[in-house]
DNA sequence: AGAGTGCCTAACCGCTCGGTTAATTAACTA
DNA sequence: TAGTTAATTAACCGAGCGGTTAGGCACTCT
């Protein structure tokens, strides 16, 4: 797998349980054992989800007695946001209107 | 893999040479032979990013005598932006401060 | 000290990914 | 018709993913 910073984030978002944990994570502060309540799925496979976000910088990690609580960490969410804006105008229909809008005149003038 | 739409999207994305794909086709279409050329690698490697975006929804493909030009689609990145942007309260200055103080009063008023 | 809880690591499994080379299809060109 | 170019499919490979079970560590509770 690529290891660039924004090919990590890309990757761990592309997976709906991880999706979910951080959805979770939003709501505030949560254990292993809290994260994992809503998935039919066994606690070593939230672990290396888990994982993934950390090392993805998605979220960080503390103790507490036997407890390892998740906090999120979105910073890296601003860079996907920033990177997909830069197609905005390729999805916002005023922008296509206007690129439709260019083609014709471009055209015309090539006539 | 996961199939459902995000998550095809997001692999897609988690990839650098395919992100320069559709950096490059934010220019106009191309073909096959053109995408590959910044790249050190196989035409099968090329034609097979094509698949992985083709399938995520963000390219189309078209025929042209011995060519099958590829054209931009992104219609998927306004899902990926606005699912990111849920997250934006979490990493906007402004908010954090914001949030900030709203646990400064919370706790005082705990006290 | 002993039992129970929370979480992790280790080892394993089937599957997919990202790449290769070789062969093939499809279209243009001389 | 033969040759060239564009692109694909097929078969293969090493590596990593997403999950499992088994076992172990750290901490709390009695």
């Amino acid at each position: 797998m690529a290891t660039d910073p924004l090919s990590l984030v890309f990757a761990a978002l592309a997976d709906p349980t991880r999706r979910a944990i951080l959805a979770r994570l939003a709501e505030g502060e949560a254990t292993v054992k809290e994260l994992s309540a809503p998935f039919a799925m066994s606690g070593p496979a939230i672990t290396k989800h888990l994982h993934v976000l950390e090392r993805a910088g998605l979220i960080t990690r503390g103790r507490e007695a036997q407890w390892r609580p998740c906090l999120l960490s979105a910073a890296p969410l601003r860079e996907v946001s920033a990177w997909a804006e830069n197609f905005r105008q390729f999805w916002d229909a005023s922008y296509t209107r206007l690129d439709a809008l260019l083609e014709e005149m471009k055209e015309q003038s090539d006539d």
